[in-house]
DNA sequence: ATATTTTTTTGACATATATCAAAAAATGCT
DNA sequence: AGCATTTTTTGATATATGTCAAAAAAATAT
């Protein structure tokens, strides 16, 4: 299970030395059964959860409704990042769809491991430069793209979400009614 | 000059020492007239820059329209993020909308100041992380907002652009067209 | 398996926004 | 300052998408 992060890290950096055992000794196993919540608005992250299976959706409220912004699957970090990363009141949800385990982290494990090895600082700069290029294309396919386009673009970006999401979650995150995306998806099944 | 700059990095972590020299002997005065290109499409960008005075318009080419997806201005690094961190071919431009005067750094010192100083590793992790928390909110304001509440919360949260740029480019930096952000902004100064 | 709940689909209609065109205003240039 | 160019505004119309409602299908729990 361990192997699994190590092999994620490794496409980023790989650690040696002391570094390395971080993984071991700071990263711990944790279990949310389906529907349960790994954060919640209001409380302050102290946590970022490396998924090793499931999947999760981020959302936040807005007039009582629910609207979802993000998706986690296997192999990436999930957390709230400006709760976890300035230790705020978090302002979003983030709830298992499928159960999940996680290998997880606390904040002030890493920053001591930030503190103590270049190599970890290193690495937390590289996965948020992944990060933000992926979120550059977010912010541009939701900019100028009409809802089919949009769609037929998740469809080829990112088919799990398609895959293993229920369509009014998928909706929402691009931006669109259900019933529009389900008018568009039998479009594009014909 | 370097003033303005080590004033935004103490924002974000203090250097000193050998990493605090590097301010002086890396980053080098440029100067980019009204409407030139900092980055162009096919290039690969060789630098970072930190705006000093001016602003800019990042966009792509989309059916053969140019799409605004990002502004800058002074105060803030201006760079293609993903052509500069990958060393890759540039997907977009960058074009000066006022006179700008950077302080530019080349990809090669950069990483050789992550290298040689924990300092610079550091401050480029916080960098990206800050930038990261911005695109969130980019994208949950893009996913569920009609044009006026666009346009609004615009104004509030970066007056700059639609003070110091074009109707036109807002616009399509809300994904929105020219005409009806002109309708929007009518019926909101009565 | 059956019942209950949730999700998806379909239809009718309302509405926001895009598009095209032309006039008006603003801006940049020499 | 005055001319040329670009940007913004305004109007008419088309279109995509949202909303509400109800039926159909699927998923979940007992």
């Amino acid at each position: 299970m361990k192997d699994q992060l190590r092999a994620y890290l490794d496409g980023f950096l790989k650690l040696d030395g002391e570094a390395a055992k971080e993984i071991d000794s700071k990263f711990y196993k944790k279990q949310y059964p389906r529907s349960s919540f790994l954060a919640k608005e209001g409380e302050t992250t102290k946590e970022v959860h490396f998924l090793i299976k499931g999947c999760c959706r981020f959302f936040h409220k807005k007039n009582n409704r629910a609207v979802t912004h993000w998706f986690s699957f296997e192999n990436t970090f999930t957390t709230s990042l400006r709760s976890f990363t300035t230790q705020t009141p978090c302002k979003e949800y983030i709830q298992a769809i499928e159960e999940c385990t996680v290998l997880s982290l606390k904040y002030h494990d890493l920053m001591r491991m930030y503190d103590k090895h270049k190599q970890w600082e290193r690495l937390g700069r590289l996965i948020m430069e992944d990060f933000s290029r992926r979120m550059l294309d977010r912010v541009t396919a939701l900019q100028n793209l009409t809802a089919k386009q949009r769609y037929i673009m998740l469809l080829k970006s990112e088919p799990r979400i398609i895959q293993r999401m229920p369509l009014n979650l998928v909706s929402s995150y691009l931006g669109i009614s259900g019933e529009t995306l389900s008018r568009v998806r039998s479009e594009i099944r014909i």
